[in-house]
DNA sequence: CTTGTAGCAGAACGGGTGTTCTGTTATTTA
DNA sequence: TAAATAACAGAACACCCGTTCTGCTACAAG
């Protein structure tokens, strides 16, 4: 009997995602929202609750969209500092073809605005940091099978600050050269290091 | 004739760096300033003129009372990595000192804030980026006289990119060890390179 | 075609925003 | 002591925030 939806949830999320994606939690404002989706407020309000819980979907929904896809070749039991590069490598192309300087990641740009003073953002950021450390200790290990598990533990979460820094990066340069040329050299430090 | 004023310019601009430092910009009203300057609104607007103005003039400041005295080592023309490994470790320690999670850099929370959505913003970011580069350009050629400029300035940006990973990473640890963890892993990789 | 129902757009709301303005206060010169 | 001056505290302002609510719309069942 009643009227069918306009709109799945998922979609709201997935458009609200790249909204706080790019502008940050407090510069998005509920109408720019209901802009940026072409969803009423009292669709966002029955769909999720109000801002912050649509934030937070949409942060576990970035894991899907954004992260998975980057990141499932270095998770595998086969990869190696050439998927690790090819993580970069995407996300880099990624950022250029949404424009530079760009929204960089929203986790990155989570950890810095909201962390701080949100104990839900901090533990998602955490999570994810996490699962990044995760992976690529993963290949680090495949690629230099002799090296202690504390070593590739300090290489893999000095990748992880190295991702951060490269998203941050990201939201100030023009043209994606200079994320590649720092993605070159920290593959060439890694290589250094590894062969020793 | 005049009533003498109760507070200078510099108090006010001071006072109020901190507070956008540790909170950001868009989560830092008039009302937390007056709080947290003690100097009223009019004060304020006769002083500086507004919120954007006194952010910037307060960016400016954390050049001469934070990044300066961090960083003056490194570019003397006797600094190697020695002094690098000095300056993180100040800025870990002062991290430390102000409680973690803490308000880290306030040019990397600039840089993923406002830096996108504001081009003085991002003039300014970018001069300190470049200050930083040099510096470090300058230790790392002290350190590695045979290094050629294109390899030199390759790891300056990337230290650059290095220390805004660490200062995103320092608003979610809650003790400084992993900061120096990660501080040990770049040094470490820096004499890797270095000594090849 | 009528009726019931859930979704819809947008008005309304209390509170907070950055900014401006208005009196008052404290001090120094005359 | 009295007048002049500039800084002070805080009220006032128009606007925007996130949230709630109201009345209308469009579709499916009967």
């Amino acid at each position: 009997m009643p009227r069918p939806r306009t709109h799945s949830k998922d979609d709201l999320i997935h458009r609200a995602m790249e909204r706080f994606w790019s502008h940050g939690y407090s510069a998005t404002s509920m109408d720019d929202l209901v802009k940026a989706t072409g969803i009423s407020r009292h669709g966002i309000y029955s769909d999720c609750g109000g801002k912050r819980a649509l934030y937070l979907e949409g942060f576990a929904a970035y894991q899907h969209v954004v992260v998975s896809p980057a990141f499932a070749a270095i998770e595998q039991n086969t990869s190696g500092l050439s998927e690790i590069a090819a993580y970069f490598e995407r996300q880099i192309a990624l950022a250029a073809e949404m424009g530079l300087p760009g929204p960089g990641c929203l986790v990155a740009n989570a950890m810095t605005e909201m962390a701080p003073h949100d104990p839900d953002v901090a533990a998602q950021v955490s999570a994810h940091n996490q699962r990044l450390k995760s992976g690529f200790a993963n290949a680090i290990s495949n690629e230099a099978p002799g090296m202690g598990r504390a070593d590739i533990d300090a290489l893999a979460d000095f990748l992880v600050l190295s991702a951060q820094g490269l998203w941050s990066m990201s939201r100030i340069v023009e043209t994606p050269k200079p994320l590649r040329r720092h993605a070159e050299t920290l593959l060439d430090l890694l290589k250094c290091r590894i062969t020793k």
